[in-house]
DNA sequence: CTTCCTGCAAAAGTTTTGCATTAAC
DNA sequence: GTTAATGCAAAACTTTTGCAGGAAG
């Protein structure tokens, strides 16, 4: 089932002049099954035994070999997926409060209009080999009740969950 | 010509029970000349004698307040600008090499089909009051030249410019 | 046996915070 | 005078790196 996903990453990373290790394999069946963006927290939580700094230069190379990409959200960490032509194109809703993150897919004939004109607009501002990032941020069913309070961190936020 | 933009500021803070004082309205000021959003490192540069953590207070009292927001890039570190009813709606262009960031405007009517679409996409999933964040990634004109070199971390890339 | 990967510990970079001082109201 | 804003120094947190040991080819 995943047997293609792991000839791809494997031949990936050879490319890069790279192995792709049991580690690495537990890295990508771990994004495979997940329906949003993983932080680093996560992945040592999912029990793969990995140590944090493994993981972080995993993660490096797997993004060099184009296997995974770190996607960006409201939170001060960082999380990552597979690459595009992996995963699916695909978008994220954003929690503006919690930071929560899903998958979200959006229809094709829309895809299709944002691509022609974004690429229109960043070939005017002489930009290259343009890809688009589209996220909706919101509140999420949990936080749009308790939206309050003043001078709170996103740190405490996270550590108040 | 800034002045609405003074009194705006100055009551959505007296509104959250803070002042307007000489620092923040430089920090307004800076936003409000600037074609991208800036970083805390680029604020200390640009000569207003403000402290680090003056920067970062303030600016999350201005971000509580509604008078600026933090937008996300490929950086490991946050940039600011004015919200988006005092700056205006709109895009940036980012560099996936070197970070560089841009703001830009999209067509109205393609803002418009995207409101709708995503506004109906987001309430499918139970979440509320959405906006959307689209950005424009690809390489700008001095990094498309230059795209190589193997291991290289981002946090390499910014000092080696 | 050579090269890459891993873990540990330590460092670097960004952001937050405690406390004393200064400025605003 | 009371409350909020500032600067300084130190801490917290995320990410990167040096080095020694271990696994993969």
């Amino acid at each position: 089932m995943t047997t293609a996903l792991h000839e791809t990453a494997s031949s990936r990373l050879r490319g890069a002049g790279q192995r792709y290790t049991a580690r690495r394999q537990q890295l990508v069946e771990l994004f495979a099954g997940s329906d949003r963006p993983l932080a680093i927290p996560e992945i040592l939580a999912a029990g793969t035994g990995l140590k944090q700094s493994s993981v972080y230069r995993n993660l490096a190379d797997l993004e060099q070999a184009g296997v995974v990409r770190r996607v960006m959200t409201d939170e001060e960490f960082g999380r990552y997926e597979l690459a595009e032509d992996l995963g699916g194109h695909h978008h994220h809703l954003i929690c503006s409060r919690c930071g929560r993150v899903r998958d979200v897919e959006v229809p094709g004939d829309l895809e299709a209009t944002l691509d022609r004109a974004l690429d229109r607009l960043a070939r005017k501002a002489g930009f290259a080999s343009v890809s688009h990032r589209l996220d909706l941020i919101g509140l999420c069913q949990d936080c749009a009740a308790r939206e309050r309070g003043a001078h709170v961190t996103k740190r405490r936020l996270r550590s108040a969950e």
